[in-house]
DNA sequence: GTGAAAGCGCTAACAG
DNA sequence: CTGTTAGCGCTTTCAC
């Protein structure tokens, strides 16, 4: 009235005050049901404890967050059972969009979202039915191996030991079996085991066989810390009587101590990718999904090296 | 009617068969509105990438999933004004409860939540104003010390990189002086330097020092490892020429190439203690509150070891 | 016992 | 341009 187009200072202020006073604070969910959308967005994990997830999460935590969202953790260790309960509560919650940093076979978790009409992003998993943003497995199998065949390796066998994104796993399998062949090297059977338990009788079959493995490409860095530490329980030196390489890269890799050859997920890409896309889903929603594969970068250190004499292969 | 205190079975089946073919599903914030309460808990987390708080998150998200809340993670290692930030938006989604993992002197975040009657639990924190269960960085210190003078060190400093948590700093700090003062030993100045820099020119001052150290005791394990990079790149061997002993017991602690001595947090216990406290709180708030210490456990490991002879104390 | 109705706190549309 | 109002989808109370 007095003052156009905004209120009288003496109001604006006593308002203010008694916000103040009041602590008033706007409620987000009577605001959230008004409009119907959320600034939510749900994260599906498979393990916090892997560095590289934990990593991961950080970086989509902190960008989700710079773009106005709130972000909602699901652990899903627990199995396909447990994924599809978490999806539920979070489309229950009405979440914006979700990151899928794991997947389990089964469709019907992607399935439920894509009938609500929930956004789906994947990072760092592949599927068909969402956008996604991985990291090139086949090209970084191809990376090891032409390192590994340059040190003068011909039997190189994939690793695994327990909870792996499937996903990620098949891919790094395959990968591997392709450059090996691709080499003119001879396929070995992949090993896997259960880590965190003490059962390695496979490991040692395979170890006790004549014509073992001279490398190891192991699923991820954690698997291969792992594999190193039983190769050695087992007399095995690294990378003096076999060679490991891992992938991920992740912080301890680095360390003197451990000096993991890997290789390097671009993390940080990675994040980015999947966070701006989400946004663009959230906000024209219906485009068709696309794929991104970034390459990893070899990063060699001290856990390979040029096959020891007496193993070298007999030609 | 028909069917006393249950309705017809075939109004059942039609009813259930409207929900599947309209993919009906609760709405949540309508529920969370009306009820005036959520079952949404926050979770702020200093800095995800520290194995340590991965798992500490991983177990809580766990157990308040468990108990039926959703979790909304918030990480604030942007500093203070970040916290305060992460909480205001947290009080505005109306959360019923938060966990603190992180806290910042300013005790600006602490009072707006209880000024908005949201219950606060502290892990691995230590605060009088909130309910805490943290370990017992006093005992911590003491094994560390009974265990270095054993081997005969007497010069032991405390090493901090980089973001720790403040107040678990502090009480580390202030229990290894305690320790080395009950142990009459001289109290040695605490160093500090930045992780993932190449500054180390105080490191270097320390180690050049004729009457240096012969012990160092992390703030944590992330703090050792880089530590023990730091002074094996100077010459400084480990175990052989300084001991060094960590805090946490993060996983990769137990490799066999790291093999650090530390102290282990009793994380399971850590968690539940507080996501139980937690859960109280919400039901009935209003207690004053608690604190709760849990005792480290010493892990004797391959990165300490006796003095040195040469560098022995001289009487 | 079942069914209708009020209202949580906000936003957006619309009337004045 | 300002002020009022309807209504988001649920729960809970109250009348039948």
């Amino acid at each position: 009235m007095c003052n156009p187009g905004m209120v009288a200072e003496a109001t604006k202020q006593r308002v203010l005050e008694a916000i103040e006073r009041l602590d008033y604070r706007p409620n987000g969910v009577a605001r959230d049901l008004k409009r119907m959308r959320t600034g939510t967005v749900g994260v599906i994990v498979g393990d916090l404890a892997n560095p590289f997830y934990a990593e991961l999460i950080k970086r989509i935590e902190q960008l989700t967050t710079g773009a106005g969202y709130t972000t909602i953790i699901c652990a899903v260790d627990g199995g396909a059972t447990a994924e599809r309960a978490r999806m539920e509560s979070l489309l229950r919650q009405r979440v914006s969009g979700v990151f899928m940093t794991y997947l389990f076979g089964d469709g019907a978790t992607i399935d439920a979202a894509r009938r609500a009409g929930v956004p789906l992003v994947g990072v760092s998993v592949t599927d068909e039915r969402l956008d996604c943003v991985s990291c090139n497995d086949g090209a970084g199998a191809r990376l090891a191996v032409d390192h590994l065949q340059a040190l003068g390796h011909s039997r190189i066998a994939y690793v695994i030991s327990g909870h792996t994104e499937p996903s990620t796993n098949a891919a790094r399998l395959a990968g591997l079996n392709q450059a090996v062949l691709d080499a003119g090297l001879p396929v070995q059977r992949p090993i896997s085991y259960a880590a965190g338990t003490s059962e390695t009788r496979h490991l040692d079959q395979v170890l006790a066989a004549r014509t073992r493995p001279t490398a190891f490409f192991a699923g991820n860095d954690v698997t291969a810390l792992d594999l190193i530490d039983r190769l050695e329980a087992a007399g095995v030196r690294v990378p003096d009587d076999a060679s490991v390489i891992g992938f991920d890269d992740i912080p301890v890799a680095a360390l003197d101590r451990v000096s993991l050859t890997t290789l390097r997920q671009p993390i940080a890409q990675l994040a980015e990718w999947g966070v701006t896309r989400l946004s663009e889903r959230i906000e024209r929603p219906g485009a068709p999904p696309a794929q991104l594969a970034l390459d990893p970068e070899l990063i060699v250190r001290g856990t390979t090296a040029a096959v020891p004499r007496r193993r070298r292969e007999p030609r």
